[in-house]
DNA sequence: CCTCATCGTGAGAGCGCTCTCACCACGAGG
DNA sequence: CCTCGTGGTGAGAGCGCTCTCACGATGAGG
């Protein structure tokens, strides 16, 4: 293994010397800086990070904590994966993916206090696990990427779910739609909380919800479908799905139940994902960019690591799809795809 | 931070000897092993790896390298990568995701060479990637998941292609099929050449092959569309596509034209995904279990981090899935589903 | 001509761990 | 009683890097 004494020697030089060279510390001569750039380059130097990283107490990679279930399915968790890696990387960073599914407890804080990594980006769907807040309390810098329920003092970077779900309202209600109904996501995660809370906001406030119209789903298709199922016995004209995979549930149990979309019953969803944009019938949905949040979240961290104070909290923007789903007065028109 | 020193002097020790208790060293007394034990765990002490990296050589980190490609669509990636991290874990090695899709030349051997990880994993797709082979040649010990074409000398796990194909092959011809044509994978991947070169077998040898019935596709459904397309037009009674995905493209062509499966057509797949099990019409497939290939990939690394010699080679066996699409004879049955 | 910044460089400690080597105490064997 | 083996422990070097501190050379200002 060539180390830096190796180089050092060679371009006739002190260790120190080399290293400062080599880190672009201004002080060194620009004649010696280029003579140990030169020699290491034709060495194949490497840095060993191990070293560098007792020596500094920094090791420059980065963990990036992921539910498994991200990963299955559909592309999202791969999208971040991609979206956070590239950004670290920009960063001089490398990346450390842990998946969730085995208890944190063990296996990621037996790897987070040991200085193995400087920080961590935390993508969660149960928020209320008890280990995202030992994490958050822990020693460790951290960036969520989406919002974390009831706890203001962390840095995160997240859709603007208030933003979009208010258009999202005044869009079916324009429609015409009046016994609009909600699959909400899961109690206790954020983005789901935010979304039920600006449905209940446009339509007067929670004590104006009609509790028969708002069903809990999981996120996945099966709940989508089950809770359809319920809202259509409930007379509902809309059903605000809170993502897409609980949308193109509820599609299939408005068809099942020989109902039409949108002519009996209005649809839409959440994400903008490809495959389901594709599906049956084009939905309106919200469309948000999952690799902005995934590189944000990790900007966000970089600059925490190089010395940014204080929680940074960063909102991205929305878009609003309007496809078939929700267009009742006007002819169905191909709008979206892509 | 609380480091061995500390950990030495509350329990009344010298340094190695806390480091030999807390790595079972079986020279040092019960009693002190206990006792070291006991402070170490009530001062929460975390041994900090760098400092054990530098000191030994050895980070404790392995490395999977992926193309970006397989963490998008199907949970193939996903998979790969819980089983890979999983069996790591297991090992006491964490496990450190690289994404190829950015050359490998700057970020792969960027962290390669400086001692970070011990070893890799390696899924490979265009097997003639260049830097696959700069790895294997590395100094590195690298374990591959499937073969690599060409060379002999490598350590990997992968499924049985030789026996699957045999199987599938003789199920179609037994169903009496004739004009048997394939949609093959990329030629240099391994799997792709080693399934066409059974085809072949079973057909009676590379010569006796009608080249019209021979197409090549990329893994996707957009290649399987497209090239079954061109197969219909050669009267092929019979399309064995390389995987799931373009056998999906080849469902929906032979069915876009008119056809009917399996009665027009028969269509065979690779891979028993489970929504495309799920789809339109019971695939006929192979069935082979991702993660054990990956956690037996993982294995052999980390017997070779052991000091296991020569490349160690590991083939995991398949099971053929009979479903409709097969099946002209017969009643079309649900076989399927999982 | 001397003082004093300024710039560029070198010496060497230290990061936290492992591991070789040396040591001590004790009991067995001669 | 001395030697030797053995089980348990300690001292200290060393892993490759960074960074503080100190130093020498150079040039400007008095």
């Amino acid at each position: 293994m060539v180390t830096l004494a190796d180089v050092a020697r060679l371009s006739a030089t002190s260790r120190s010397t080399a290293s400062r060279a080599l880190n672009n510390d201004a002080r060194i001569s620009r004649a010696t800086t280029d003579r140990v750039r030169l020699v290491a380059d034709a060495l194949g130097y490497r840095p060993n990070l191990a070293a560098r990283s007792l020596s500094t107490g920094r090791s420059g990679i980065i963990g990036l904590i992921l539910p498994t279930g991200q990963l299955t399915g559909d592309p999202y968790g791969a999208q971040l994966v991609g979206a956070v890696t590239t950004r670290a990387a920009l960063g001089d960073h490398a990346t450390m993916l842990w998946l969730s599914h085995r208890e944190p407890s063990g296996a990621v804080h037996e790897v987070l206090r040991n200085g193995l990594v400087d920080g961590l980006v935390i993508s969660i769907v149960a928020q209320d696990d008890p280990w995202v807040n030992d994490l958050l309390d822990g020693p460790l810098p951290c960036a969520l990427i989406g919002r974390h329920t009831g706890r203001d003092d962390v840095s995160y970077a997240s859709i603007d779910n208030i933003l979009s779900t208010r258009a999202l309202m005044a869009h079916v209600l324009e429609e015409g739609y009046r016994r609009i109904a909600m699959i909400r996501g899961p109690i206790g995660n954020a983005d789901s909380d935010e979304r039920y809370a600006m449905y209940a906001e446009a339509l007067g406030g929670p004590e104006a919800v009609d509790a028969n119209l708002v069903t809990v789903g999981a996120f996945d298709y099966d709940s989508g479908y089950r809770c359809a199922k319920s809202l259509l016995r409930s007379d509902a004209d809309c059903i605000v799905a809170a993502n897409d995979h609980m949308a193109l549930g509820a599609v299939d149990a408005i068809l099942d139940s020989g109902l039409s979309i949108p002519g009996d019953v209005a649809v839409t969803g959440w994400d903008d994902m490809r495959e389901i944009s594709r599906a049956t019938i084009g939905l309106t949905t919200v469309r948000h960019d999952v690799e902005a949040v995934g590189r944000e979240a990790t900007s966000i961290l970089l600059e925490m690591l190089a010395g940014a104070a204080g929680p940074i909290q960063r909102t991205l923007p929305t878009s609003l799809v309007v496809r078939e789903s929700t267009q009742r007065q006007h002819v169905p028109v191909a709008v979206g795809g892509g």
